[in-house]
DNA sequence: AGCACGCCGACT
DNA sequence: GTCGGCGTGCTC
């Protein structure tokens, strides 16, 4: 008997099971774990076992014809195990599609087909040239390999002529064809030229790049030069990106760019049946261009020659439950693993990768300017409403632009990042607010719905007639949300179009669509609208852009707010003029004086940078030195505090010296559906010191487990 | 005696 | 994570 060790979907480490042969590592096996059936993943053979060898259960089926797990894909979920402080099983459960999580075995997915003109097909006469679509067709088989599916795009009976020219010996079709890619559209101007070969001088190596480039500077030209070239050498490339910017307008860029090379997209809404065969083409070498948000940098990839992150500073690459990994940084360890570059793209990027490029670590490289040189960046007014009269949050001269630019026929957006009518319900007599039940934040008035709703929880309540503490029915909405925005906006502006884009509003595809449409037809005026519209959506004649409300996230403790309010003014700043049409954006605030509003008016990146990286390092916070959060939740917050504490006074003597603990304090959203949270800052300048102490917190938390108590950590953690 | 509930430890 | 064993304590 041979001893195998198999990684499960459980928080327990590798479990030993025998078979009467050796298995090839990363095979999917069958194996029983009290009593029931479940799929495993050989992660070790031949080993000598570290129980008692009666205990040791015999594997009871192997997918052994199926394709295996490879050993980068082992070493990736080992190396993600280990960074995040989280069982080998469980990660590896994460990263698979659920296809292969299923005890069945799996079809391979067929090998796409290329046809083209061989020697003999080369000689032969080209039909007539007044059959257009034949003669077309014909011209594509004679200038390189295509599948049936572009062909059919060409001429709908290529399938016809393909057989026909078959029978008659003139086509090759295979299955190892490089398909190929026609000359780009685009013109690279000369910055976008330099940084595509910077990258591509080292194509096959590990290198990071940090693409720094302004909104409409033209990121996305950059990578597909970059991408076209290691496509063109068979290699396969990952290109990950925000949920939001996986629209079907850039999927549409890049089949247009990219025609016949096999793609698989990998995202939420992707059917789970499609994702399994995308993972599967991915892993086998068949699909070429993978595209995906942050769940698809645990694809096996067989030949892996780019990695390219877009809008790399984007907070939706970190996972905030069960795996806590960052995405772009496990995309740099695999370019790493893979040797070869990775590019990360954004405006505005994180100080940790901006920190990199400064220090040598990644390769900066910058677009400065507008790609198409007819548009011009935005002027952007930061206007001081302290001592203006606001009307439901609006300034009269940001009235006065919106009805000129009606009158004139512009398009005009007003940027809020908050929900429903109003955040808050206050009763005038005794001061009472509407909290959720649930959770430590305020119930958010929808007055359309008739209901107050928890943002957080989704709890649900119809609008109360009166007060729930002395019985007042003078009840005032406070502060403002889209709806009470539109609502305003439509009595000043009666006769102005004006559409509401939120959450509440616009969730279906088609929505959007139809959004766009609209908008294609110029029966728009006014787009009103939270993060939803400020991301990944370009509106060509949209020249004046409203932001409101922009600095409430300044009074928050979190000290990453000011870098992610740059982020986001920059972004929604963006949106106007991108075409020719020179936009304006204003800005209103409460204080206009904050480091972040002089630096968005400059639209300088690095003038907020500098100055702000200078204070991570006074106070050793990221990048300067490195962070991990312990949480722990309980029904009442005292018993999450002094568990945490508890375990921070056992372990306190087996720190490394340079390791810092605070003590155990409630978090930002302190109580979250009925369940009350703490945690516990665990940092330190010495990334090694610092993973030594979180193995001690999580072997005493495993020590230390309480029933009604759970916990988790999360290495380089974003949330307070 | 019969049963619900919560805690604890094992799972290969 | 998930399951089952076992002790406590309550009810019939």
């Amino acid at each position: 008997m041979i001893y195998h060790h198999i990684v499960l979907n459980t928080i327990l480490p590798p479990l030993t099971y025998s078979y009467h042969h050796a298995l090839p590592l990363g095979c999917r096996v069958v194996v029983k774990l009290r009593g029931k059936a479940q799929i495993g993943i050989v992660w070790a053979s031949g080993i000598l076992p570290d129980i008692a060898p009666e205990k040791i259960l015999p594997i009871q089926q192997v997918f052994e014809n199926e394709v295996r797990l490879p050993e980068t894909w082992r070493d990736l979920i080992a190396f993600a195990a280990r960074y995040y402080h989280y069982p080998i099983g469980q990660t590896a459960f994460t990263a698979l599609p659920s296809l292969l999580k299923e005890i069945k075995a799996v079809d391979l997915p067929t090998p796409p087909v290329f046809y083209a003109l061989n020697d003999v097909g080369k000689q032969q006469n080209p039909p007539a040239k007044h059959h257009a679509k034949k003669f077309a067709l014909w011209q594509s088989l004679l200038s390189g390999s295509h599948t049936l599916a572009e062909l059919k795009k060409i001429h709908p009976k290529a399938a016809d002529f393909i057989h026909e020219y078959q029978q008659n010996g003139w086509l090759d079709a295979n299955t190892h064809a490089l398909p190929s890619i026609p000359p780009s559209q685009h013109i690279l101007n000369d910055e976008q030229q330099a940084a595509s070969q910077a990258v591509q001088a080292h194509l096959f190596e590990y290198q990071a790049f940090l693409l720094h480039g302004i909104t409409g500077g033209g990121k996305t030209e950059v990578y597909f030069d970059i991408m076209a070239s290691v496509l063109a050498q068979g290699k396969q490339v990952l290109f990950l990106l925000p949920e939001i910017n996986l629209t079907p307008q850039l999927l549409q860029r890049i089949a247009a760019r990219f025609p016949d090379m096999p793609t698989a997209v990998l995202h939420s809404q992707t059917a789970s049946s499609q994702r399994g065969r995308d993972y599967l083409r991915a892993m086998l070498g068949q699909a070429k261009l993978i595209i995906g948000t942050r769940l698809s940098v645990f694809t096996p990839i067989a030949d892996l020659g780019l990695i390219v992150v877009d809008e790399e500073h984007d907070s939706s690459f970190k996972q905030d439950n069960d795996l806590r990994y960052h995405a772009r940084d496990l995309a740099v360890w695999r370019a790493r693993q893979a040797g070869c570059p990775i590019v990360l793209g954004s405006a505005t990027p994180s100080l940790e990768t901006w920190h990199k490029a400064h220090a040598g670590i990644f390769t900066l490289l910058t677009l400065s300017h507008r790609a198409n040189v007819a548009a011009r960046l935005p002027e952007i007014q930061i206007l001081d409403v302290r001592r203006l009269r606001l009307d439901n949050g609006l300034s009269p001269q940001v009235l006065q632009l919106l009805q000129n630019n009606v009158q004139q026929g512009g398009l005009s957006l007003v940027y809020l990042n908050r929900r429903g009518f109003a955040p808050a319900l206050f009763c005038g007599d005794c001061g009472h607010t509407f909290g959720c039940p649930h959770c430590s934040a305020k119930m958010v008035l929808h007055q359309r719905a008739g209901q107050l709703r928890c943002h957080h929880c989704d709890f649900r309540q119809p609008i109360p007639q009166s007060c729930a503490e002395c019985g007042n029915q003078d009840l005032t909405a406070i502060g403002q949300g889209t709806q009470r925005i539109e609502t305003t906006l439509q009595q000043y502006l009666p006769h102005a179009q004006i559409a509401r884009v939120d959450r509440d509003s616009t969730s279906h595809k088609n929505d959007w669509a139809e959004l766009y449409a609209r908008i294609e037809h110029r029966q728009i005026d006014i787009l009103i609208g939270t993060q939803m519209l400020a991301k990944g959506h370009d509106f060509a004649n949209l020249n004046l852009v409203v932001v409101l409300n922009a600095d409430g996230s300044l009074f928050s403790s979190d000290f990453r707010a000011p870098e992610r309010l740059f982020a986001e003014l920059m972004q929604v700043s963006g949106r106007a003029g991108r075409a020719e049409k020179a936009g304006k954006v204003v800005i209103q605030t409460q204080l206009p004086e904050h480091a972040v509003f002089q630096a968005i008016r400059q639209q300088d990146f690095a003038q907020f940078a500098t100055p702000e990286l200078a204070q991570r390092q006074q106070f050793a916070l990221p990048p300067f030195g490195f962070q991990a959060a312990v949480r722990a939740d309980a029904a009442k917050m005292q018993d999450a505090v002094d568990f945490l504490n508890e375990i921070r006074d056992v372990i306190a003597p087996l720190m490394p010296e340079s390791v810092f603990q605070l003590g155990a304090i409630p978090m930002l959203m302190a109580r979250l559906a009925e369940r009350e949270r703490a945690q516990i800052f665990i940092e330190s300048t010495d990334r090694v010191a610092l993973h030594r102490a979180l193995s001690l917190w999580q072997q005493s938390l495993f020590a230390h487990a309480q029933a009604h108590i759970r916990w988790h950590i999360d290495v380089d953690c974003q949330e307070m």
